[in-house]
DNA sequence: AGTAATCTTGACAAATTTGTAAAGATTCTC
DNA sequence: GAGAATCTTTACAAATTTGTCAAGATTACT
């Protein structure tokens, strides 16, 4: 269970985005001097979020990328589906070798409970935060997302190691 | 974010382990049967588990793989880590092109307390579920998993979809 | 000892994901 | 309208993950 590098650096691209004050939005070249990816990486990200419908993009000379609400109305679950599709997915059962067989014959798929309800968990967490709240300084993000992924989760005695 | 296909077959193959009654345990013929997959993918992913100590092989002709501990004492999050490593590893902002400079100059890298408390919380849920948990027929299994899940985290309002 | 059943390993092939390149389309400024 | 700056698209290349194959090693049974 990974994050995909689409994801990390689609949502990086959105936070310069978000955090841009220019009116004209971002340029390619500019987000890729920011983020340190190549500028073909870069179009290629911000055209799934263009297609997402996350930013929208001026050509020309005063050209660049925006986005298309304020980051306010921009959930985190929203960002992460644009980029990489739901954990679980519910084809899922079906697009693995031979388990179609198995799961309609003898129902006895627990797995797919277990994936079902780990999404559950994430997608409420993820719905939880928007793009607004990663705007801050490093620090004051990590106070935030901490304090309402507990307000969410009863973690008592856990620390978050490193 | 996605589940990998080892992470699902290999769990679904310690399920089966830890399901099958006799004392030999389960062959890579039998498991290839069971779930549907090539006995060469079988053996890949037994290697794995075996490697992480959750399993341990007899070969031979009485040969087969077996647990190395009940299943109530192997967690979720013992086994999908073996599988398929964290879902945040703390060199991940190493290993992602130009982040490095970003990150360790102006610190502002709040990408990665996202992935941090969703991690923390993910690790909780899969410590909180065993193996044993997943042994009941589906439906069993998805209630005792619901409940275990719904014990831990205030969602309330939230359905299930699909 | 020989044979069959099993696990084990390393090399390779296929598929998917990730990243790059090049040519085109649009807009602004002059 | 020419040119520069920008986004857009498609095709391709590289890297990673996934899956297969074949040869070897171990064990039990006769």
């Amino acid at each position: 269970m990974k994050f995909s590098t689409i994801e990390e650096y689609g949502l990086r691209c959105l936070i310069q985005i978000a955090k841009n004050e220019n009116e004209n939005g971002l340029t390619i070249p500019e987000l890729s001097e920011l983020e340190g990816l190549s500028e073909a990486n870069v179009a290629k990200i911000l055209r799934i979020l263009r297609i997402g419908g996350l930013v929208e993009a001026e050509r020309g000379q005063n050209g660049g990328y925006r986005l298309t609400k304020p980051p306010e109305k921009i959930t985190l679950r929203e960002i992460l589906y644009t980029l990489g599709g739901k954990l679980f997915e519910s084809e899922f059962c079906n697009t693995y070798t031979g388990i179609s067989t198995i799961c309609t014959n003898s129902t006895d798929c627990s797995v797919r409970s277990v994936w079902k309800n780990v999404q559950r968990v994430i997608d409420e967490i993820l719905s939880r935060l928007t793009l607004k709240d990663l705007l801050a300084p490093e620090k004051v993000v990590d106070k935030v997302v901490c304090e309402r992924v507990e307000n969410f989760v009863s973690i008592n005695d856990l620390k978050i190691i490193q």
